[in-house]
DNA sequence: GACGACCTGTCAACCGGTTGACACGTGATT
DNA sequence: AATCACGTGTCAACCGGTTGACAGGTCGTC
């Protein structure tokens, strides 16, 4: 039952696994699911179970020893600890077609964060309507982000706008940084900023599809 | 000038560094700079320079010793290594918001993934003019996938078509392919995935956020 | 030509994350 | 009540990746 205190001490690796148990928890809850045991829950996303025992271990008291954790506790425990009890309202900056695909992808919805400003420096795009809301004008960034206490950003502005932008978020509060823009950003400590760089990963998973053609990957 | 083998043992930490590196450079190149130590390059993309040298240390002979690394050389060399010294053209399953946003992506040819097909099931998407490119039928999936010689497809459908769609790529000779559906897909061993969870994403900042706002994170 | 500034290649120590092992708790069965 | 199958919490060994140190090479300068 003991909590530790200090989350900073739980390592990245184990911070990128939570959201995926809480998935798969979802999932399993949805069919109806009551217990599931660490190996059963590990080996579904294919990985070990002790790791599993491990990550949870981090937090502590999720079941009474000798019996498999219970569904019905472990999914509100893990959102809790994610940070996903309650609605999470995001902005999205540039209603390029990216953003405007992130602003129609529901899933953000029903996983807890609704998008809640979608924001565009473009006169053309203010004002267009996606998934019932409206684009708006970059001056409103400040008071919309206050009004919505929106804590999340993600950006998907062109890459030489993007550090003036983030430092507009940070001015206004924002914590978190999802950013698409190809370049890094330099933010104080105290914001988090997650890169998805598509590029990036292309590179990577071609320099691997070279390795399996090649054959030298793998047993040879 | 010793060239490593076996591909498969170059660390994973280290692949995914290989296309920032490239990024890097090429910004360089575009200045005009001719040469670069390995401080300066590693202190532009935030690590330590050891572990530059560490990495390129994998595939060896990048400079003549006691002497800078030459842009103009380390370029090619990169993008050989990763594989897009020639490029690399891709297919995009699944026309929803996403992947027309894809599509529209500029920034993928420029980075030598030219999209050479794009496909969707949806018979109301077929024929659309996206990029000046049409959307395809589902049919035809086999037959331009041959006929351009695609290795890499990237995957937007819905979660629930993504395995079926996923076994047909990999029949029809798909040896990569980038997995935007909240799903884990399952392949021979001889086809790499990556996978590309934007809720994964945002959760984990999400998990920060929280410490940052409570204040357990960093020096407290 | 000797010196000093600067550079890379290389290796060994270090560190964080992963994994296996096991002590101990629970409930069903005999 | 004893036993067995199955479960978690916990710890120590292990392993891969990161980091610092240094040997040895190159160039410019005095």
């Amino acid at each position: 039952m003991r909590k530790i205190r200090r989350h900073s001490e739980v390592p990245e690796a184990t911070i990128h696994r939570l959201p995926r148990y809480l998935e798969k928890l979802k999932l399993l809850q949805a069919v109806g699911v009551e217990d599931v045991s660490s190996r059963q829950l590990a080996e579904s996303l294919d990985i070990k179970a002790s790791q599993l025992r491990h990550d949870f271990h981090y937090f502590g008291g999720f079941s009474r020893p000798g019996r498999p954790y219970q569904v019905g506790k472990l999914v509100p425990a893990l959102e809790k600890i994610i940070g996903v009890s309650e609605p999470q309202p995001v902005a999205i900056i540039g209603a390029g077609h990216l953003g405007q695909a992130l602003a129609n992808y529901g899933n953000l919805d029903v996983q807890g964060f609704p998008v809640r400003g979608v924001f565009d420096a473009n006169p053309r795009l203010v004002g267009l309507e996606i998934s019932g809301q409206p684009v708006r004008d970059m001056d409103q960034l400040e008071d919309v982000i206050a009004r919505e206490g929106i804590r999340i950003a993600i950006l998907t502005v062109p890459a030489q706008h993007a550090q003036a932008v983030t430092e507009r978020l940070v001015t206004c509060g924002i914590v978190g940084i999802v950013n698409f823009a190809p370049t890094d950003l330099k933010v104080p400590k105290t914001v988090a900023v997650r890169n998805e760089r598509l590029v990036v990963g292309l590179m990577a998973l071609s320099f691997k599809v070279k390795c399996i053609l090649e054959g030298d990957c793998g047993a040879e």
